[in-house]
DNA sequence: CCCCAGGCCGCGC
DNA sequence: GCGCGGCATGGG
């Protein structure tokens, strides 16, 4: 038995709800006369293989300093930027990676926001320091573009459920997603896109964990993994 | 104590 | 075109 990518999303919404994704603090924004779209791209640097809880620290750290914007970063000096997004982790990397990105983007993002979706992905993935998975982040939640993101949480579901993908990587994942989708009107789509993304965060932090905690996973009835439990009696320490 | 977290890059093969 | 180590912190 396969789940369809459209019941996926089913399941997930109805088991978890809507997720008001990117998490982005508007009022500051509006206070200090500050693009938001900003902060998405700044967080999604700083959360490249780290938890979020570190990155909301940093984050704090460069609201508090009058910095989360990419004018702000651009204006500190390397060691204090550095010693700001700290607690996020690769702090050296990151505070290069940031002000790579501040400086490109000098002009605002409107102006690359206007480009073709797989225009600005090349031009995003030339920057040093942005993969796929970043620049999907950004084009997604910051330029509510029709990119589907993937991570390590959207490739785990994958192999376990199965979903029919040819290959568990970064291309092939997200060209299933889209495909599947692709049926969806434009705007739909991409509302589609950042909840789904989303979902499965929230689905693989609660349920299909490291090791897995299938009781009471709602997708429990569709996934191999599961159904493996199931007919094992205690399989509770098989991993995939 | 160990493992993990919403990756990415540079290197060796 | 791969696999692998390095990058670093904080929470479970």
């Amino acid at each position: 038995m396969t789940v369809s990518v459209p019941r996926l999303y089913e399941l997930l919404l109805e088991a978890f709800g809507p997720q008001a994704w990117w998490p982005v603090d508007k009022r500051y924004h509006e206070r200090m006369g500050t693009d938001p779209r900003e902060e998405v791209v700044i967080g999604a640097i700083l959360t490249q293989n780290t938890a979020w809880i570190n990155v909301e620290k940093a984050l704090g750290n460069l609201k508090d300093r009058q910095a989360l914007s990419f004018h702000g970063i651009r204006s500190l000096p390397d060691t204090e930027l550095r010693r700001l997004i700290q607690p996020s982790g690769y702090y050296n990397q990151k505070a290069h990676r940031l002000k790579r990105v501040a400086t490109a983007f000098a002009g605002g993002l409107d102006p690359f926001f206007t480009r073709t979706t797989l225009q600005a992905r090349r031009e995003l993935l030339a920057l040093d320091g942005i993969g796929p998975e970043t620049a999907d982040s950004i084009l997604l939640y910051a330029g509510g573009k029709d990119a589907f993101v993937v991570d390590a949480y959207t490739r785990r579901l994958c192999v376990r459920l199965p979903l029919p993908v040819a290959r568990p990587d970064y291309d092939q994942v997200q060209r299933f997603f889209e495909e599947s989708l692709m049926h969806l009107e434009s705007s739909k789509r991409v509302q589609m896109y950042q909840e789904f993304h989303a979902l499965i965060v929230q689905l693989v932090k609660t349920f299909c964990r490291t090791t897995p905690r299938c009781d009471g996973c709602p997708l429990r009835g569709g996934c191999q993994h599961a159904l493996q439990l199931l007919s094992k009696g205690t399989g509770r320490n098989v991993r995939q």
